[in-house]
DNA sequence: ACATCATTGCAACTTTGTTGCAAAATATTT
DNA sequence: AAATATTTTGCAACAAAGTTGCAATGATGT
């Protein structure tokens, strides 16, 4: 069995060193749920940390498994928390997402898994990413 | 059967007036044939035509169903030719897309379709993106 | 508590994207 | 073919997003 990991644990698990940035930023993840963007993240602690150091905190906890990227078509990336299983240069998060048009709100499907897909000859898959967009379980009428 | 738009027609089509900003930027995509990103067609035609002027075109080219947008993962949307079933506000690209990580050459894999996903309650798909990364055929050795 | 090493904030900068408006180009009418 | 109406473009000015170097601060292990 197995239990939540603290956020210092988390930190730590992953070497790197607990600092009041990476504690706030990552406590944010946990708590929303959800996932963030870099603005998003700017506006709720921007008196607390300068941009610099969230672009940084960021860019490391992508590198190190923490968070995941989901792509957009609208030049706005948004980071959410792997599982467990992810480490430093070995993510492992292959769930859909889905982008409500209405609340915003990013949702990693845990449960439902991207599909195989066979490519063409000659094409090699590193990763694949699937983006569902549409009207979420909040916002539907 | 089915002749290859030209240009101007395809302007026309859209009901869009010709001008030399549109046919300039639409033969990019023409020739060049894959997915193009905004600082491309920056770079291959910064002496002829203002940025805003670019930003503005791909915007409109977009909302008239002449290209569609790819999601990515780095901030750096790309946009592809549409087939000539997409029109203004109706697009109908439902083809992967293949980002190579060497080259960085982005594909429209048009044979291959995306599949259906089953979501969870309440949730409603509008539309679906996938995209896969890795090693195309021509970086592949 | 000290020394070492990593992280942060700041400043300065580059790149990317947006808006209003006058000038130029395109389309439409006469 | 000229005149008019409509759209598009370039420019300027700006706002937002992202990057880099470096000195100061903070974290870690002994
Ligand atoms: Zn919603
Ligand atoms: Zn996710
Ligand atoms: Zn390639
Ligand atoms: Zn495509």
């Amino acid at each position: 069995m197995h239990t939540k990991l603290s956020i210092i644990d988390t930190l730590k698990k992953h070497q790197l060193s607990v600092t009041d940035a990476r504690k706030n930023i990552l406590s944010l993840f946990s708590e929303s749920g959800n996932a963030l963007a870099h603005a998003n993240i700017e506006k709720q602690s921007s008196a607390e940390f300068d941009r610099v150091t969230i672009y940084r905190t960021l860019q490391t906890f992508v590198e190190k498994g923490i968070i995941h990227t989901i792509p957009s078509s609208d030049n706005s990336v948004k980071y959410a928390l792997c599982k467990d299983e992810c480490a430093a240069g070995h993510h492992h998060d292959d769930h859909i997402h889905f982008i409500c048009d209405f609340c915003g709100i990013t949702y990693c499907l845990d449960q439902i898994t991207v599909p195989k897909i066979k490519l063409p000859n000659g094409f090699k898959a590193t990763q694949t990413d699937l983006i569902v967009s549409g009207t979420c379980n909040k916002c539907e009428q």
